[in-house]
DNA sequence: CAATGAATAAATTCGTCATATATTCATTTA
DNA sequence: TAAATGAATATATGACGAATTTATTCATTG
């Protein structure tokens, strides 16, 4: 173990380019028709090291497709900190904190054209997608932590007094599924009326679990 | 094909007839494994008998599943219609009919399992859905009418001043969106919370497009 | 003349081979 | 010597025709 850090450095990278390659080439494909091969070849590794990031073709999907959900997550996150920042608390941190957070999600996706793709492709991406079933969510781990993240944002609102909601989880779920629907609006139609029928909802939504005094 | 727009009374019956059995066959095993010779014995009349009321398979499938929509759509248009009735206008009036609307079409829907099935199998029978694009929606007609009847209801509210809403047709849409969603959540998960997520979620919405001061 | 159901056309399934591509692993590289 | 390679191999996919099923038609019927 000379070098523990270089190496490990080296292998994230690889690992990296392995993941945009692989989103890349999922996303102009679909996962049939998506060939390892070309991936390698983009990603600049040879075929069989693939194998050593992934189990299977399946196995580097999803740890794909976890990648980039990843990304997605963490741009939103950070930009509902940094709006929650500058509030004092109560005196509308929790509004700014959802709305930024709803607003930061939206726009990501807007400017990632690789996730419209894939996601538009696969609806089993999506917990509740017909034909999956319960437990049938494969980023169960990513999408629980956005349902998350929102019902700690929702609840941070009813503590102070901002928000009233009587079941900040159920809201929570719904929320998360109700920005679903705006995502395959957005991708699927591409009429030009998305940022509109966008803001309506949030309009509609802030509105909806916010407390009559506040 | 002879007209299939004269209507006497055995017509009207026997297409009935048809209409259910082929909402049965459809929804057990689906439009691929489904069978007109099933589906003709069910209704009790002959194979040949089916193309007197339309033109193929897929024809019938349309029309079996638009005469599912349509009983659907006009069982929660009566309710509306009766819980709008015993109020004044302006004296709750809107809130009361948006209300039974949801209510009506949610509940109709759950004693339905035929369409459950037939949607949950078919993404496609819904507008946004993804593979879809404009024009596809083979029920614009029926599901164009439920937006209609939702944007009337929101109208109805904002011009007496019981709602707030900035676009009418902007949040009709999406609201029929959304409800796609609790559908969904419904028919997929069975897990006993559906009543409670649909509940939190009419919250939500009423108090979102209603005015601050109603 | 609406309705029928046997006749016909069309679609689907199945088995086989040919091709392509996912995966492994003995060898090379750094 | 662990990471990486890429030719070798196993597996999956696609193409094709025969067999079978199923959709659709239409001459006949009540």
């Amino acid at each position: 173990m000379t070098n523990l850090f270089i190496g490990s450095d080296r292998r994230t990278q690889k690992e990296t380019a392995l993941f945009e390659a692989a989103l890349d080439v999922f996303a102009e494909f679909g996962f049939r028709k998506a060939g390892i091969e070309d991936i390698a070849r983009r990603a600049g590794i040879a075929n069989g090291t693939v194998y050593l990031y992934a189990a299977s073709k399946r196995d580097l999907y999803k740890r794909a497709v976890e990648y980039g959900l990843d990304a997605w997550q963490a741009h939103a996150a950070k930009a509902a900190e940094e709006a929650a920042e500058g509030t004092e608390p109560g005196r509308g941190r929790a509004r700014n904190r959802f709305e930024a957070l709803c607003r930061a999600a939206y726009s990501y996706l807007a400017a990632e054209p690789r996730l419209r793709r894939i996601m538009s492709r696969d609806p089993s991406l999506f917990p509740a997608a017909p034909g999956s079933a319960e437990g049938d969510d494969p980023f169960e781990s990513v999408n629980g932590r956005s349902v998350a993240m929102l019902e700690r944002a929702i609840r941070e609102g009813v503590d102070t007094g901002e928000f009233a909601v009587e079941d900040p989880a159920a809201a929570a779920e719904l929320l998360f599924s109700l920005y679903r629907v705006m995502i395959e609006k957005t991708y699927v139609e591409e009429d030009g009326g998305e940022r509109k029928r966008f803001e309506a909802g949030l309009s509609i939504i802030m509105n909806g679990i916010s407390a009559r005094g506040a």
